[in-house]
DNA sequence: CAGAATCCATTCGGATACTG
DNA sequence: CAGTATCCGAATGGATTCTG
């Protein structure tokens, strides 16, 4: 992905020591920029045991696939397990794995405080 | 930037009452959402005022059409500042307002999370 | 119901110039 | 140094359709 030439990956020479902030890119914050991602952990963990179905309608207006795609790779990190009951009305539900929980422990705040900056900015000439 | 066509983007009937923890969608979450957006932060926050060329070096292979756009965009969100200095060598200082300081103290847990994280998937099995 | 598959429009992001 | 402008490939996200 990035450039590994064959030096180390560490800063040769970092500007400031303290600038590691930046994981490799390819990681979970690579999940989390996805659209939806964070918000879906945090959907996943509201709802609890969630059907895709309420999760779909918690988000009116995402289409199938890409919330199908959202929730996959999410299952696939470790952060939402998925269980599929062999029901005649197929039953599939997601929810939070440890890791999800932790997940959602940190992703809460966040976006509970971006929802309120948010209703602050809406008198912002945004053009 | 995003769509604002000429629809409303709301959502004009909640389906659950309790699943509020998304934002709608345009907001400060779909920034972070972004490429190197949290990264961005993050980084920044940690140099302190930063010059472009800093921002530029720590994340090592952002082009710098993205890292500007990114720059831009969290300048006009309100979370970073740019200050301008009409020097000879023109050197231009981005650094978090008290917005971006308080967003910041929400990314540092989840980024750091998310490096450990990382650290232990490495023998994934990816294509 | 839950999703996979398909197709397509949009956008994003990267590389490469080129300025002040 | 600090970007902007442009171009283009790749990836994303959306709508639709179909299936177990």
């Amino acid at each position: 992905m990035t450039e590994t030439p064959d030096s180390v990956t560490e800063a040769p020479e970092t500007p400031n020591s303290e600038v590691d902030c930046l994981c490799p890119l390819g990681g979970v914050m690579d999940l989390l920029s996805r659209r939806y991602a964070m918000q879906l952990v945090c959907v996943v963990g509201a709802i609890g045991p969630a059907r895709y179905g309420d999760v779909e309608a918690a988000f009116d207006g995402v289409s199938s696939s890409t919330l199908s795609a959202r929730l996959d790779e999410l299952v696939e990190a470790g952060i939402l397990a998925r269980e599929q009951y062999a029901e005649i009305p197929p039953r599939v539900e997601y929810e939070l794995t440890d890791t999800g929980e932790e997940l959602r422990d940190h992703l809460s705040p966040l976006i509970r405080w971006a929802e309120e900056l948010d209703e602050g900015t809406i008198s912002r000439t945004q053009e």
